[in-house]
DNA sequence: GGGTAAGTTTACGTTAACGTAAACGTTATG
DNA sequence: CATAACGTTTACGTTAACGTAAACTTACCC
């Protein structure tokens, strides 16, 4: 009967994601997650806790904190033709962005490689002298 | 006879890619860069400039200056045993870093792709009342 | 020789993303 | 009932990565 009946402290979710519970105020704070809340105490749900993983992915790729604002926007499309026309937009964009960010992770890749030979011909040199 | 003959001001680079020569100064700072000096001038040399695009695809990556200057030394590995093992603990640090990345940017790219169809559903029913 | 375009150093200012601490309620446990 | 273990608000502090501005030098142009 109810679909989603589980709940969260903040300090479980803390604990998951091995943040503080500070940084999960301050993304409340930023407007990235509005909990419920029982009396004074907040409350978690899936739905929140997902739109926090949306937010700690985001971070591991270098996005900052309004984009990720976006990127939440983007799940829960609204507004006029004009607002939902920008938020196309912008989807596009981060695919853009992702598809640079393939290109240089691939290029990283490669040189860590030479890197690495480098570093154990190094070592090598080093033994046998 | 001269394998590196053309150099770089510090506006061409600015201009090249599209960041503040303060940016490229405060790089320098941070020991990231060291170029040479015509008196009081820096001078760019082509070693330079590929440094300079090593760091600015970091920050594409969401890596930190801090982060961008290991990536440097591992192009020149040097030093003892132990600290070349570092180095090589370092690089696959890197190597997991870029693979989570992957995985992320996969993740996000399928998100988008249904974020997308979300909205162009949305803009149809706003055609058709 | 007076402008202007590029470079320089020095130094204070700013923004994002939290950290840290104080001061306080609420359960529950020995 | 005291003392943890969790939660709350409020507020000041900190760090990275530059921005901005002042005050100056050097080179070139007309």
């Amino acid at each position: 009967m109810n679909p989603t009946r589980r709940t969260y402290s903040i300090g479980e979710l803390a604990r998951e994601f091995d943040i503080t519970t500070r940084t999960i105020r301050f993304y409340e704070d930023q407007g990235l997650l509005a909990p419920g809340r029982r009396g004074q105490t907040r409350v978690y749900s899936p739905a929140d806790r997902v739109t926090l993983m949306l937010v700690l992915r985001g971070k591991r790729l270098g996005f900052s904190l309004a984009e990720s604002r976006q990127l939440i926007e983007m799940y829960q499309p609204e507004g006029n033709e004009k607002q939902l026309q920008a938020l196309l937009d912008k989807i596009r964009q981060r695919r853009q962005q992702l598809a640079r960010q393939l290109e240089d992770i691939a290029t990283m890749q490669r040189e860590l490689d030479e890197a690495e030979s480098r570093c154990v011909n190094a070592m090598q040199e080093l033994e046998t002298p």
